[in-house]
DNA sequence: AAAATATAAGACAAATTTTATCTTAATTTG
DNA sequence: CAAATTAAGATAAAATTTGTCTTATATTTT
């Protein structure tokens, strides 16, 4: 039940451009650096990321990459569905024909709603929030919603 | 971001248990059958689930396993913590000092934050939930829940 | 006591996924 | 043309997950 490497770098990959003044070119390199991850590990993640829509990216000499999509709409929940793909949590999570029991499965319905508020609670966070002065980035979910 | 098949196995079995007659002693044999899983693994699975408390184990001829907690106070969170062990989500979602970024770290407030609230959503079901009616396993926290 | 049955424990192994790395190509700038 | 940078894809290392197998131990029945 966690996230992977590749998403945690992603997320820290576009946080640190998001600092950046808007419009800045930036270096998978210096990317890299400034999130202590491999470079060639996040250059692939980039590429995906590029391929996806939500950063554009440049080649050549003065090339790489910009946000294509303001960093207040990308979610945390989009950044993880691009590099890991859909989230399940369980195979009968989404739909029943992909649950071994078909039709007579006593989880599914669990999965469902579980996976629905974890949805919520990760689209509840942008991008953009952490390039903002850290003193706000408050556990604010889980002091607002009491359930 | 998915749970894994040992837990999903682990709660599939809890369930079987749960839904025979109090007290039954049930074999891995049997359990393994009903769930659709192998049966060598579920062994394991419920060596594991011994180990923890949650059932107690009983050796030879007429062995098996029986609830030591009640199904009751069996929650998802519980199982799937004793099978994979603690949900972090992300390595700095518990506490800083597992965090790269030490006192730097822009993503912790929010990975503790969903946490939290993933935590209590799979604390909201337990086993015992599952071996009632199936109508009653509908979608029950995201319709009340509204955020 | 012996035979049958079931879990316990741990070594072992296969499969899958994750985490990279490396090389070559393509593109842009100067 | 030279330098810098991403694109794409092959490859590989490492870690994790998913299982299997064997031997031991305990219990019940005969």
């Amino acid at each position: 039940m966690n996230i992977s490497r590749a998403s945690d770098y992603a997320i820290r990959g576009l946080v640190y451009m998001a600092k950046q003044p808007a419009g800045t070119v930036c270096f998978v390199k210096d990317i890299a650096k400034n999130t202590n991850s491999p470079a060639s590990f996040m250059s692939k993640i980039f590429q995906t990321l590029a391929k996806s829509g939500i950063v554009h990216s440049f080649i050549g000499t003065k090339g790489g990459f910009t946000f294509n999509v303001q960093p207040e709409n990308i979610t945390i929940k989009t950044v993880i569905e691009i590099i890991d793909g859909p989230i399940l949590l369980n195979r009968c999570a989404v739909n029943k024909s992909a649950c071994n029991e078909i039709d007579n499965c006593d989880v599914h319905y669990m999965w469902a709603d579980i996976r629905k508020i974890l949805i919520k609670a990760l689209n509840a966070y942008s991008i953009a929030d952490f390039a903002k002065d850290k003193k706000n980035n408050k556990e604010v979910l889980s002091e607002v919603i009491n359930f």
